[in-house]
DNA sequence: GCGGGCGACGGGAACGGTCCCGACGGAGGG
DNA sequence: CCCTCCGTCGGGACCGTTCCCGTCGCCCGC
């Protein structure tokens, strides 16, 4: 494990100076620079960062902290982070909570001392009393929750408008009677949808009381809804999933009954997977653009790495965007999309 | 910024005795223990890692270097490597080099000294070359790649035999035109599973030229390669594709077109993403099982940071697992699979 | 020719912990 | 009653680097 005493040994000159030299500065002369790299190559020195983090108060890493998630989602947020970071020459350390409000504060605590600042998606479970773990000291931003307690600048996807809009859509197509297929109940985002779905039913068609069926954002939830519409149970011209996955299953149930979906009855989703452009016919649903989600988050923090002072009022929400296809009966060929709802940072 | 020393103050003792107190030796009295207990928590006092690291020689974090690849890959391999690495208790840091080889270098200098080990998939470009700048203090196994030069376990996906089982499985169902979509030629992936072809083919057939089309691994080969066979150009019973993505964007041109995949043209890809079970007809494919990939690879070097010397000889080859569907005619209700070929570790 | 100023380099403290070793005090045995 | 031993705690070195400050030597100007 060679160090910079050994390179400052081999090339005859103090530490510091090896110090100075490898780092650029410019009170070095060129010859003893030159010997100081020299010595450094055939030492194979490579500077240990974990040392040079501890004096310099600065890691050039920044904490990624994420509930268990699937695929998909997860590693279009680390796309979006990613690509940020990287560009600021910033590391990403990952950390998992898989789901408990007591790894949470764990993986909070551990990051003391590895990173400059913290991206934080808290489990529902755990969103609210998070505040309380939250270093002050630790630049954060949270993802996809808002900490009630404390001025954390967060960015969240504006799942109301979303859930808003693609039920005017389905208004807007002609349907009346509208089910949906709800997320799990602790679930923000489908909560929000919920909210954005009831009350688009009630402001374009006065329609009080619409059909809600539970759901968990499994496809054999889709399974499940479709199997009760088909029964005759429920009523019903159109759905809208609370995510693509459930939407995918019901299709796939309603096509293998002869239902034409896009037709006879149409289907639309949430979150834009990409499965949802491969199944047929293609699924409407709105883009929630992921890496979105993850590169404004990132970019909030690097304005907070830079020193500036950001709070809950600097709080990004996304507005995701209508993407009409087939199973709504709209054009699949171009794959169009029509505006999203507006922005509106709470 | 609360240190230990504040803590030791606090509570009227030495820092040392605070850190014993705090990790858990057993030479402090239960009296200073709570004291020292209490103070650390009335000034929310969190060790700081990365001194700690500095003198325990130890991070407790394994260094993850994946180039630019697209979103499925990606998440299973870290899902697996965290599955692993949570397990110990072992943190991730991720690298990514953006497919360009001097990036490569970079990354894996910027490691020392924050991480314990680490896990490099190199992009096709740099494999060869990397065996130079990979430390020989550093723990390190390579993920599907072998590096030619130096003394390093590798996890790598037995891409020859699987293509030779899914090509003898197309054989096995009576097909003898077969025609294979090539992946990007640089790609020792693709190469691999050319080969596996090229020798199916010759040693099940007695073919030794077969027709081989170009791809990159991408929908719009899987399109173009569809359009040949549409025209005539190619006379074919069967496909095997590279990879599922060319896969399915050729078997939904096909359909298209009118012709029954699965039952006039048999189609095959290799990875089994998601999406191949969701096309319809569902794609046989072979299943590579990234997940495991990653999991496999972070036990190995979590052998090797417990101290066991480990080299080239205790690769791992992973055998994918033929998933046979309805594309190629199969059974697609159970989603039956046969055992694909046995490992190989050369 | 001498003094002042500046540029190049070295010494050493500091970052925030861990751990070795030595000191001290109390208890128990001779 | 004294000595010894063990258990608890404090002092200080150390991990590898950065940076402040001080020193030394050289060059230039008067």
């Amino acid at each position: 494990m060679v160090t910079i005493r050994d390179v400052a040994r081999e090339a005859g000159v103090s530490i510091a100076t090896v110090s100075r030299a490898l780092n650029g500065h410019s009170n070095v002369t060129k010859a003893t620079r030159e010997a100081i790299e020299a010595a450094a190559k055939a030492l194979n020195f490579v500077p240990h960062s974990g040392a040079r983090s501890l004096t310099n108060r600065q890691t050039d890493t920044i904490g990624v902290i994420l509930p268990d998630l699937f695929g998909e989602f997860f590693s279009e947020v680390i796309r979006g982070i990613d690509k940020i970071a990287h560009g600021a020459g910033k590391h990403l350390l990952l950390g998992n909570m898989h789901g408990s409000s007591h790894e949470t504060t764990n993986a909070i605590r551990s990051m003391r001392g590895r990173v400059d600042g913290l991206l934080l998606m808290p489990p529902d479970s755990t969103a609210e009393l998070l505040s309380d773990h939250l270093d002050v000291n630790m630049p954060t931003v949270l993802l996809n929750a808002q900490a009630d307690g404390s001025d954390v600048p967060f960015v969240a996807v504006d799942n109301y408008h979303g859930a808003r809009a693609i039920t005017e859509h389905l208004i807007a197509r002609g349907r009346k009677r509208i089910v949906h297929i709800a997320g799990p109940k602790h679930n923000r985002d489908a909560r929000e949808r919920l909210r954005g779905f009831t009350d688009a039913m009630r402001d374009g068609l006065g329609e009080r009381a619409p059909v809600i069926l539970p759901g968990d954002f499994t496809e054999s939830a889709g399974l499940e809804a479709a199997r009760l519409l088909l029964a005759g149970q429920v009523p019903a011209d159109a759905v809208f999933a609370s995510n693509d996955v459930m939407a995918v299953g019901l299709m796939s149930v309603l096509e293998e009954a002869g239902v034409a979906v896009g037709v006879d009855t149409l289907v639309a989703g949430f979150d834009d997977i990409p499965l949802a452009r491969h199944v047929s016919p293609k699924l409407t649903t709105m883009q929630s653009n992921m890496a979105q989600l993850g590169s404004t988050a990132a970019m909030l923090l690097l304005r907070m790495l830079r020193g500036e002072e950001l709070g809950r009022e600097h709080g990004v929400v996304l507005s995701p965007q209508l993407a009409a296809r087939g199973s709504t009966g709209a054009d699949s060929r171009g794959g169009a999309t029509i505006a999203g709802a507006p922005a509106d940072a709470a």
